[in-house]
DNA sequence: TATGAGATCAACT
DNA sequence: GTTGATCTCATAC
């Protein structure tokens, strides 16, 4: 099926309407990848965010143009990706959290060590992991190789909820996932 | 199934 | 020196 290519003016918007669509979109890098599934909105107002304390050496991509990637280091081992965005023209991202693998599967189990597809992906650190992202993939456009991003063919059945792993603003309900998937990091409590 | 340690780096106090 | 947007492995119930 012919998919619509997400362009950096996508991303220039606020990550409370950018997060909720990137759900059900694909994202490919290097042709490894696949459908998104979970993730969380960073506002750069939120205590939760890198960028609410300013511009360090290690969050300036956040303080870029939006539709670019930041890729950080977490708990000095594992790779986190993010998708800047642009309320007022700063410092405010998407982290994404899981995908539900489609493309690419034996590098991704090559790259993790692993034969489980539902866990190949569920979680930020194994989504860069199997997907070969590192700090070389930081600051890079996300509409130009090796990154491609399309957008949702349908509108998916979203679900909402608290933040997984943070402790400071930890009630702000800005995870969003794909309803009833099994690829999620942890399942929404739903009601 | 559940808890706990360890890996290891940048920012912050 | 401590903490964190994490994950894996080991050990215990």
């Amino acid at each position: 099926m012919p998919l619509r290519s997400l362009k950096r003016p996508f991303f220039a918007r606020s990550v409370h309407e950018v997060a909720p669509e990137l759900i059900g979109a694909t994202l490919l890098i290097d042709d490894v990848g696949g459908r998104i599934v979970e993730v969380e909105a960073y506002h750069h107002t939120d205590p939760a965010a890198h960028s609410y304390r300013g511009r360090t050496e290690r969050n300036a991509v956040m303080f870029g143009p939006p539709g670019f990637a930041y890729v950080y280091r977490s708990y000095g081992i594992h790779w986190c990706l993010n998708f800047v965005c642009e309320p007022e023209g700063s410092a405010s991202a998407v982290l994404i959290r899981a995908i539900e693998p489609l493309e690419g599967l034996a590098k991704m189990r090559r790259r993790r060590k692993l034969t489980e597809e539902r866990l190949l992906c569920s979680g930020p650190g194994r989504l860069a992991e199997a997907m070969g992202i590192t700090i070389v993939h930081s600051g890079l456009a996300l509409d130009r190789p090796p990154y491609e991003i399309y957008a949702r063919a349908t509108e998916p059945e979203i679900v909402a909820g608290v933040r997984i792993g943070i402790t400071k603003a930890a009630e702000l309900p800005w995870r969003y996932g794909l309803k009833g998937s099994k690829f999620l990091s942890k399942p929404f409590q739903e009601r």
